[in-house]
DNA sequence: AATAAATTTTAGACAAGTCTAAACTTTTTT
DNA sequence: AAAAAAGTTTAGACTTGTCTAAAATTTATT
């Protein structure tokens, strides 16, 4: 049996090792869950005891194939999830992420499968974010429109979705173009206006440039 | 902050009063939960401190205004769950009391309240329980088809939905009349009669009988 | 009313998960 | 390559919830 916690500690490992595509340190997952590194320590040596993890003192910390395929499950559940929570709820998608924090702990792959069922099989969730299988697959990630990204999101620009003279000339002065890496500084509720930085620099996007602009999601 | 352990206490705590209508006693919550009576004392003493029982040593137990809208709400989860369960994800009855004793702890009043609008304000759950309002307040029980109680359940008989003489001289000649009191022995799943006991002896009812039979819930 | 039986509580121990402070490794700096 | 800094682990303590065994209280029986 694993427990909430457990399955709390796979998941950080999992999303801190998406990040660095490395071993995943004892710091890194305790700023990651909010907890003291001798928390982390000791928690350690129970997942490795369950084989959960691959785990060699002061040498980091990676999951094995069995933790791994859990922590996709607990992925796969929040974000199928969210989904829900979006989509047949109506809440805002800003709202979301604290409940389906506990739902993704619920027990059942039956109920996971029939939500997922419901919602006619989507294969990413509201923010772009792609949805694992039942087998653990992630789907090819999608692109997306830039506004829909949040708060230091990383993005590469795939294309645009609107073809008008007036706004690829703007991109072009902005030295805006496919390829282009960029990071989100800050979002402006109050006009879904947006900073973004990309090649060393800081612009400020209006919601009529992000809501046009197509980006793949990167770690 | 309350435990999810601590809701487990107060939600058997309520359910036990419920039967007997009196003060509980230590064994029957320990029964209820299966778990010791020592464990049980332990935790009345930390329910009472935290103000959600009345509670003296050796006396009984009741839940205090505080604890029984809290034990409420915990019902009122549970029986939203299992109706979406039931009604929207086309779930048997027989398959979601575990999930919904999961799906009852959700900490969310925005997303039990969304769950209930979105299935329409239901005032029943499938199985004929009546579901509490946001308020706390029990909807008037409602008559049931007796074919939907289970196992051990006690119903009053308040009417039949089948104007049909056969039926009813079936039932003059079975002493079953409106006011008759019940208990559920035995369900025969392969062709869904049933046993039950009243006025001190046991009749074997078809479905074609129990479908028509209107019987209100006891505890 | 005294004794026996049943029920309930307490005492002491244990597991899970956490923490602080101290000790130990590894990495970085000089 | 030694010293300093950063990162990690261990030791020991604490909380929550649980348990068994023993003690205390209440209820039932004679």
């Amino acid at each position: 049996m694993i427990t909430l916690t457990e399955e709390n500690y796979l998941k950080a490992i999992l999303s801190v090792s998406m990040i660095t595509g490395n071993k995943v340190s004892t710091n890194a997952i305790a700023e990651a869950i909010n907890t003291t590194p001798a928390s982390v320590s000791d928690m350690l040596k129970k997942l490795e005891e369950k084989k959960l993890i691959k785990y060699e003192k002061y040498k980091g910390v990676k999951l094995s194939k069995k933790g791994n395929s859990l922590a996709i499950s607990i992925i796969r559940k929040h974000r199928l999830w969210e989904t829900f929570l979006v989509k047949k709820l109506k809440f805002e998608w800003s709202e979301v992420h604290e409940i389906a924090e506990q739902l993704e702990h619920i027990k059942s792959s039956e109920l996971i499968d029939r939500i997922e069922k419901y919602l006619n099989y989507p294969k990413f969730d509201p923010h772009g974010e792609p949805i694992p299988s039942k087998e653990g697959k992630l789907p090819v990630a999608k692109n997306i429109a830039l506004i829909n990204l949040q708060h230091n999101d990383k993005a590469k620009i795939m294309g645009v979705s609107l073809d008008d003279k007036d706004f690829l000339d703007y991109l072009t002065k902005l030295k805006i173009s496919i390829g282009t890496e960029l990071k989100i500084i800050e979002q402006i509720k109050f006009d879904l206006s947006m900073k973004i930085e990309y090649s060393g620099k800081i612009e400020h996007l209006s919601k009529e440039i992000s809501e046009n602009i197509l980006v793949k999601k990167l770690n």
